[in-house]
DNA sequence: GTAAGTACGCACAAAAAGGTAAGTATCTGA
DNA sequence: TCAGATACTTACCTTTTTGTGCGTACTTAC
């Protein structure tokens, strides 16, 4: 008890939340930690991506992005539009219209994603390679 | 049953887990989802963008990364080696002592991750306004 | 008239992630 | 001599995440 857990170099604790100094998500209280989680989450990550090709309905993008089940879908929609990333537009129509797309400040985190998912394509063979000699299963 | 859950327009379905497809992370089954996922996983990308800073050991990164326990720093740091972003050093002396550093190849996504967290840190503030907005209602 | 599509919400269950505490082996410092 | 640091591993338990299936309100297509 009463140990010292987890010492960061930031000489303004109480500051450091709200400002921005490098390394705040290293911080576990800082906000930035959040923010974070939301974008990289699993389908978060899909979702950004795929809305940068443009406006989306709902199951537009649930057809795009294999594998996701609506509850996540929409979960994930609101978590974003919650922190400004995507906007939901609803039309009451008869069937239901909701279309979907990104706020410029979710262009920009998406951009910087779509980077990350570029590299991860594009270096997907170098990185198997590593894989497999290192785990040496194949998932057949 | 039998409903065609997902449809993508890859053209050469087989074919599309091993080139440069464009939206292979979209496709379930594509290795680079899980590759996308370690990297992208709650831990990896603090540890990525501390070892950018250069070699470190266990305990450093413990102490670096706020909130971490030692659990899942290992689990974390496994999973980057298997992939090839990490490499781990071990000394065979008295004291355990092991030290990690990212290979060439981690270095480069590591760039790519950390740009995210700084777009984070330099836009946090924007963020958080409209989280304000969006909430307004606590979930006490 | 029945099925399917639309965009979800809700309840329940399964799976995954995560935390806690203890153990290992050995040295150092008090 | 006894705690503490080192780098983990393992077992156990809790929390979170994710999936499944159903319901809704209404329309169009068959």
């Amino acid at each position: 008890m009463s140990a010292p857990e987890h010492e960061f170099n930031s000489s303004t604790p109480g500051l450091a939340s709200l400002l921005q100094i490098p390394g705040m998500v290293f911080s576990p209280d800082c906000p930035a930690r959040q923010v974070l989680q939301t974008v990289t989450s699993r389908w978060a990550v899909l979702v950004l991506v795929a809305l940068l090709a443009g406006t989306h309905r709902f199951s537009e993008l649930r057809r795009k992005i294999g594998g996701v089940s609506e509850k996540m879908l929409a979960q994930t929609l609101q978590a974003l539009e919650q922190d400004g990333f995507v906007s939901r537009k609803s039309f009451p129509v008869v069937p239901p219209h909701v279309e979907y797309s990104l706020t410029p400040m979710g262009k920009e985190i998406a951009g910087q994603v779509e980077t990350l998912t570029d590299w991860i394509n594009q270096n997907l063979y170098r990185i198997l390679q590593h894989k497999q000699r290192s785990e040496c299963d194949i998932t057949e």
